[in-house]
DNA sequence: ATTGATTCCGAAAGCGCTTTCGGCATAGCG
DNA sequence: CGCTATGCCGAAAGCGCTTTCGGAATCAAT
């Protein structure tokens, strides 16, 4: 019972392995009548193509790698199962193979594309979360490896991506908060060397001058992206001479923390201060209280970014396949109008 | 700028190619200085093997698939990135690859393993969350594939596993409780045929019986593992004639959604009414109130599976390869004691 | 019956790498 | 100096599949 190859299926046919394959593979030049009884046999004895072979022989890998963003507090990849769930969905359209890798420590970063893109391993490549300029896409661009990004770098004329419009959603944020009568605003960042959040700072600070609010009437403190990173990030805000009435997370997780801040002076998010996160992650729903946040859409990002991927391998053009979505604000608990008792003496406008 | 294979590379050298492989390969058979020539050489001009032809010739994959449980709720998937982050780390020590793949729809599944196993397209595969009794496994025995799994089905003896003891985990939440005062339990379980879920529910017998308590004082609602679905079977107790005063949930989504079901009923969780979940989720930590929990020892399970993985396809015995944790308390805010006044009146027992 | 076009299959080369085997040097030994 | 060891490399076959090309048959047309 050893394997059955393409050689011992030609043996038992009677046929040329050339043969077997070209019918096996769509070839017209095959009498529908033996390609009939090939594929019979083929099912009947489970014959399935070695997939080393193929790729030895077609010169092309059938498979793409997803980047995992090295998940750093333990608590943020809670995207990757869905992201991994809808990229498997697509390819499997092709029956191609999806590989998961983590491109390691800052500096091995570049060894580890072009050894990809040299070896050809894969023909495509799913990046996540670049950061503000990164090293991945220059290198993926000049090994000439199709690629498509979710989320933006700094400059995105050139590549595929497929992005959530993160200045919009703040500024969304801050409109919304000012329509709430709220006029001391705090932001609570994630490092800007990821671009997604410097995206978001500038979300708030043209949010900021939309409103005719000036840079004195924000408050910005920067924290790792995990739930402690929050807290102490609020409780800097809260406990200075005068704190912000509502406070802007970049992430959901953030907030979470900034939430806990509250919580231990006493103060009620959504009525004493507002809090308003970003991502719609799942545990906002649960949290104390329910956290209103910008939700992105996540659902089918997997699907999208794979289906650009092939295209892109097709032979299309990066820059049709570029696509960006809007977050939506997804009102829970934690906000509110604005005290005006705190508003007014901190702050003597309007 | 074309590819450079192993060719190239020999005849820059003025060698053969079988000389470069055995160089770069470690072989003892190549003068110490050819093989610095050689590996000089070969990092200079960029050289990667091209791993389909190397593995073509070795007849190895060098690769192992990862079966991604299909996400049913979209949320309880939050483990699968931590568990490839650490796949990946582990693997990454031979410098192997890592597919996932998803076992599609019930009936495909025997199709899709066979295929997996005849091509020859992974060397190895890890499986998470059985099913009680789990055709994969059977499948996977008769094809010769080593496996690991994550969990343990029915019956587990011969195969290579790493799993949590939840029985007991479940005997010490209700001996936990017990403790406190409870007397009348309720358990919110998950579909049984995923093995776990069973287990759990065993566990949670034993330790009723182990407690002296008899069948009366245990209520069981099973419910899909969601918050909605922990509400609901929450809100089915709560509203019987004698309401259990703890509630043991199979899992932290569940627990979360309990708690849901206790507030909109104007009941204080670990007051009122205690609730224990399964998991150590973070999102337990900012829960209203924070969830006290069994916390399984998620860390390092990946690189373990891996490692298992990687000594089981060496050569390694699956039944030497068998690794139970225990888990662990976490106590925060949901649990306290019995409220004796709730107690009494429905049971007069102690 | 001769030619030209079709249809269908076999032959063969090759994808890039590994591995066994054998042979030519050189070194070591008597 | 001749002999067997040893070190080092080349030759060659092969992994399982794909694809181009050519040729034998069959068919239709003149």
């Amino acid at each position: 019972m050893s394997r059955v190859t393409l050689k011992t299926l030609a043996a038992d046919l009677g046929l040329t392995e050339a043969t077997v394959s070209r019918a096996l593979n769509g070839y017209d030049d095959i009498a529908e009548q033996t390609r009939l009884r090939v594929q019979k046999a083929a099912s009947a004895q489970g014959y399935t193509p070695n997939p080393s072979a193929r790729r030895l022989a077609r010169g092309t890998a059938e498979a793409v790698a997803y980047l995992m963003p090295a998940n750093q507090f333990g608590v943020s990849d809670s995207f990757v199962g869905q992201l991994l769930q809808g990229l498997t969905e697509s390819l499997s359209k092709r029956k191609w193979d999806l590989l998961v890798m983590q491109t390691p420590a800052a500096e091995d970063e570049a060894d580890t594309i072009q050894k990809l893109a040299r070896s050809g391993t894969v023909s495509g490549v799913v990046l996540s979360r670049p950061y503000k300029v990164d090293k991945r896409i220059k290198l993926l661009q000049e090994a000439r490896l199709p690629f498509v990004v979710h989320g933006r770098s700094s400059d995105s004329a050139d590549y595929a991506w497929y992005d959530v419009d993160n200045i919009k959603a703040f500024v969304d944020i801050v409109d919304h908060l000012v329509s709430l009568g709220h006029r001391r605003l705090g932001y609570i960042g994630a490092p800007s060397y990821l671009n997604f959040a410097h995206q978001r700072m500038q979300g708030v600070r043209k949010g900021i001058q939309c409103n005719g609010l000036s840079d004195a009437d924000l408050m910005v403190e920067i924290s790792e992206m995990s739930d402690l990173g929050g807290e102490q990030a609020a409780s800097v805000m809260l406990d200075s001479e005068t704190p912000p009435t509502a406070l802007i997370c970049a992430t959901d997780i953030q907030a979470i923390g900034a939430l806990a801040a509250l919580r231990s002076r006493g103060l009620r998010a959504g009525v004493d201060v507002s809090v308003i996160g970003y991502d719609g992650l799942f545990i906002g729903k649960h949290s104390n209280p329910p956290l209103t946040t910008m939700a992105q859409p996540l659902a089918h990002s997997g699907r999208i970014l794979g289906d650009m991927l092939l295209a892109l391998i097709d032979g299309a053009e990066p820059r049709s396949l570029q696509e960006l979505r809007n977050a939506e604000l997804v009102r829970r608990m934690s906000d509110g109008p604005a005290c005006l008792s705190q508003n007014k003496p901190l702050n003597g406008r309007k």
